[in-house]
DNA sequence: CTGAAAGCGCTAACAC
DNA sequence: GTGTTAGCGCTTTCAG
């Protein structure tokens, strides 16, 4: 640590504009801009001396001054519930993988699931003058949704807001619920706790349909006493099965909707002394890092994140150029990957 | 999945100007940009009917050509290796929280680690006009860095680049790699391996210090069969520690340079059957979920991501604004949790 | 093939 | 207190 107090300053990097350039070539502004753009209408002679003094002078388009011509800013927004989740990181990470090389830049934004957030992260967006919008919805209907569909290009992820119209691309949480549940099943279990995040949304409400038809295909009589709503959060399920373990519930099976969820089930067990799987087997959800690296490691759900975050970007980028879309809602399939749980 | 192919489209929502209410006002622009930036120079008056008007038309002032202007873009950049991995995506969630309520938003870039990218990524954001930049800088010394110092603000975070002037926020690593071999030699390991990411940056080689102090304080041999050089992976580590278990290479401790690779170490061991902590112990660093939750829990060293996110935003913003910053490194205090592996 | 000129929406002197 | 005016740097008709 320095005491000394320095005032910073940046050079004023006076940057040169499309004007000089123009003048040094003794052609017009419009000229530079044709072949800057690759317009046509140059010959081959003045596109090589304005590339050449582009090139010597350094001259770098402000695209500033760009967008408020074309009225295309090339960045789009990302409105995530939590981008400390691996699992939303990893779609993040496939749509800034995709849209870089389109020549688009990306603004995150962290709701942490908090609607008042999401309100002002999407005037946000709409002043900042995005070209398009990829959201993990969380709010509730307030009539935003369609008001700022109605303004820029959106696509939904992961979660499916269920208007009319909407974009959507989500994973097959009901045929994941169902494999989750008939695993166990299969396994042997009778008694199958499911752990929901507490904020209905519709990965949860598919998952749960899931559940409770694996349930009723094999005839399982379904008991409202090992439906666990919580926030998503080790401890919380932690907490949550060992209140199950204690009041004396039987169970015999843990489908959590959330690997970290899972991860809590297994924390509770293990203090009580429940070996996994012999008395108890549990399956996650997303298949990320955790649940291959914890030990048991644990059975789960794939959800194919980088695909999703592709398929989202293709189409907001379709979108945005205007093109026709084939289908309005994605869904990906899912995948069972068997491990140590089960 | 329907077949059906629409044509998605906007409404051209015709958005209105400053001179639009301007008109109905009877005033002119600058009134009207001065009351919209509360500048002064207008009455009571002519306040009221103004922003009346602005809300009653639902105007919402375009930021585009408001940058132009002013050359601010009230948007920053932040270059980061791996938004996948919780400790980057901690810190980008603390600056993120920090910048919004000051009316920036946040670009972010994902690099992967590729100097490439890296590369291409600062000329982005050049182009895209940030008011500033948060860099996980993570390429060697090719001029690049300095030229973009030149041009906007630039705070470093977690990784230091040594370049004279630079403004840099870190953890204390070398007293994180000091406390996590202390730590593993007082509790009677003699035989120490160190696991390093093999991308020799700032970090890696703070830790790498502490560990060799450490070991030369309490007067422990250094053995170069035990540095273990590789890419931050679970799988890596479990693989390094297998070899060196295969080889008959002893050793009764291991400091691991990131708690993902204390996973793999742990993988390793269970395979072997070797009991942690009784035959190894082990140490991480970071403090990460995976830290907490992992079966043993794993001793890590916690670097304090939200305060090195919200001092590097701070910083940023400072130099942005043109104050004077008191110091130019900052060094964030690391400590040692104490859980199941030691 | 090329240039002149208008203007995107806003801010900031400067004059009154 | 308020209006006039001149651009910011670029694209894009329209004429030639």
């Amino acid at each position: 640590m320095t005491g000394a107090t320095e005032k910073i300053k940046i050079k004023g990097t006076k940057s040169i504009s499309i004007k000089e350039i123009a003048k040094i070539c003794g052609v017009s502004t419009a000229t530079v801009s044709r072949v800057l753009n690759d317009n046509g209408r140059f010959s081959d002679e003045t596109k090589n001396k304005v590339l050449r003094t582009v090139e010597k002078l350094g001259y770098k388009t402000n695209n500033i001054a760009k967008s408020l011509r074309t009225k295309k800013t090339r960045s789009i927004g990302i409105i995530v519930p939590d981008i400390t989740n691996e699992y939303f990181a990893n779609i993040i990470l496939a749509i800034q993988n995709f849209f870089f090389p389109q020549g688009y830049s990306v603004l995150v934004y962290n709701t942490n699931e908090d609607q008042g957030k999401e309100d002002l992260y999407l005037k946000d967006l709409e002043a900042k003058c995005v070209d398009g919008l990829i959201y993990f919805f969380c709010m509730e209907d307030r009539g935003q949704i369609d008001a700022i569909r109605k303004k820029i290009p959106v696509v939904f992820v992961d979660r499916n807001p269920n208007r009319k119209g909407a974009v959507v691309v989500e994973s097959d949480n009901y045929t994941g619920g169902f494999l989750a549940t008939e695993e166990l099943i299969k396994s042997g279990c009778r008694n199958i706790v499911i752990l929901r995040h507490i904020l209905t949304n519709s990965t949860i409400v598919g998952r749960y349909k899931g559940y409770r038809d694996a349930l009723n295909k094999y005839g399982i009589p379904f008991n409202p006493d090992l439906v666990l709503d919580m926030y998503v959060n080790a401890n919380a399920s932690k907490e949550a099965i060992c209140r199950l373990i204690e009041c004396g519930i039987a169970f015999d099976g843990i489908f959590a909707c959330t690997d970290w969820l899972a991860v809590g089930a297994l924390m509770a067990l293990r203090k009580h002394n429940i070996k996994v799987p012999q008395q108890v087997k549990v399956v996650g959800f997303d298949n990320v890092s955790i649940s291959e690296y914890s030990s048991p490691s644990i059975t789960t759900i794939n959800q194919d994140k980088t695909r999703l975050g592709e398929i989202a970007a293709q189409m907001l980028l379709d979108m945005i150029d205007g093109k026709s879309i084939d289908e309005k809602n994605i869904i990906l399939p899912v995948e069972l990957i068997k491990r140590e749980t089960t």
